[in-house]
DNA sequence: GTACGGCACCGAGGCTCTTG
DNA sequence: CAAGAGCCTCGGTGCCGTAC
């Protein structure tokens, strides 16, 4: 039975009735994405995986959230019954075979933040869209045909104009897959800073960057006081700013400590795309996607806030 | 003629399997 | 268990057919 966006799954003869959420894969980099998608269904909700593997598992009963996987693994909580079971082990049996999305690879992931940073691009040229997003133009054809298989692109007419279709499904996927699939070729390294809150200091926008992750949503929503800093620069960049401040390259997996700071790629152009963002402040939907990565309740709080926003904007369009 | 979208080919990189 | 080879997948380049 559908609801709005998903499926009802009814357990038994519990007269349990879920709401389900369907996951091909439930790494951990997701683990914000997937808690705040279910929370955002009606309870109770239920995650369903091919795989959870046991270090997520443990993560998903913390926070709360349901899940079943094909491996036998499962966190069933509900007033009738207690079920908490993780270690099976993934088999190709029970794997679902992955299957090549070109919408949510590196290169779609791209043009997917270009659309949803401004809507109007979807109506463009491919060249253009090329152009705003650093795609190349033979990858854009692969991206569009995809996101039309998947509903979020529309064409109508005869002129074959194009619309964004449900443009927070389409955020949601590309929340999800952004730090699986883009943020890896982004990250530049962790870096020693000289105080202890390094973003009272530290003026990205200087070098053409920005503040993405809880500095920037701390600027944007006074609620949260940021514990950690997520930079977004041009590659170019890295040298200067790494100067200017005197800051030192630290090991990958240094500690969180609030001096320590997280640069990564800028992989957008502000020129190109029509960004109505704050100086210094990485677009929204990347805020977002920062946010919910962390798997910090309070965090997830701020994404929740912040996807609100997202909605107005992308509504006006 | 020009701008547009589709498509085929190619190179790079990553993953897996096998062998020592 | 480690290292190397081979295969497969993905993205980019560039060309071609078409429509205006």
């Amino acid at each position: 039975m559908p609801y709005s966006d998903g499926f009802i799954l009814e357990l038994g003869n519990t007269g349990i009735q879920y709401s389900v959420e369907l996951k091909r894969w439930a790494q951990q980099a997701n683990l914000g994405t997937i808690v705040a998608q279910l929370r955002r269904m009606p309870p109770p909700a239920l995650l369903v995986a091919d795989y959870v593997n046991p270090n997520m598992a443990d993560r998903l009963r913390e926070a709360g959230a349901q899940f079943i996987d094909a491996a036998g693994n499962a966190y069933l909580n509900e007033k009738a019954f207690f079920v908490f079971v993780k270690g099976n082990r993934k088999t190709s049996v029970h794997a679902s075979q992955r299957k090549t999305s070109r919408a949510f690879n590196s290169s779609g992931l791209k043009l997917v933040f270009s659309f949803l940073t401004d809507p109007h691009l979807v109506g463009e040229t491919y060249r253009r869209m090329a152009e705003a997003s650093g795609v190349s133009l033979g990858a854009i054809g692969w991206v569009l045909n995809d996101l039309k298989d998947k509903g979020y692109v529309r064409e109508h007419g005869k002129k074959g104009a194009r619309s964004l279709e449900n443009a927070m499904g389409l955020l949601d996927r590309w929340a999800e897959s952004f730090p699986e699939k883009l943020l890896p070729e982004l990250g530049m390294g962790h870096f020693q800073a000289t105080s202890a809150m390094p973003w009272k200091e530290i003026r990205p926008e200087l070098f053409g960057g920005c503040w993405g992750g809880e500095v920037a949503v701390s600027r944007l929503d006074n609620y949260l006081s940021p514990a950690q800093g997520t930079i977004y620069l041009p590659r170019e960049e890295l040298k200067n700013l790494v100067m200017e401040y005197k800051l030192r390259k630290s090991p990958d997996n240094s500690p969180n400590a609030s001096e320590t700071l997280q640069i990564n790629e800028k992989f957008w152009l502000d020129e190109l795309i029509n960004v109505n963002q704050t100086p210094g402040i990485a677009p929204d939907i990347l805020v977002y996607a920062d946010l919910l990565m962390t798997g910090d309740s309070r965090n997830l709080e701020a994404a929740e806030r912040l996807y609100a926003q997202i909605k107005n904007r992308i509504q006006e369009y």
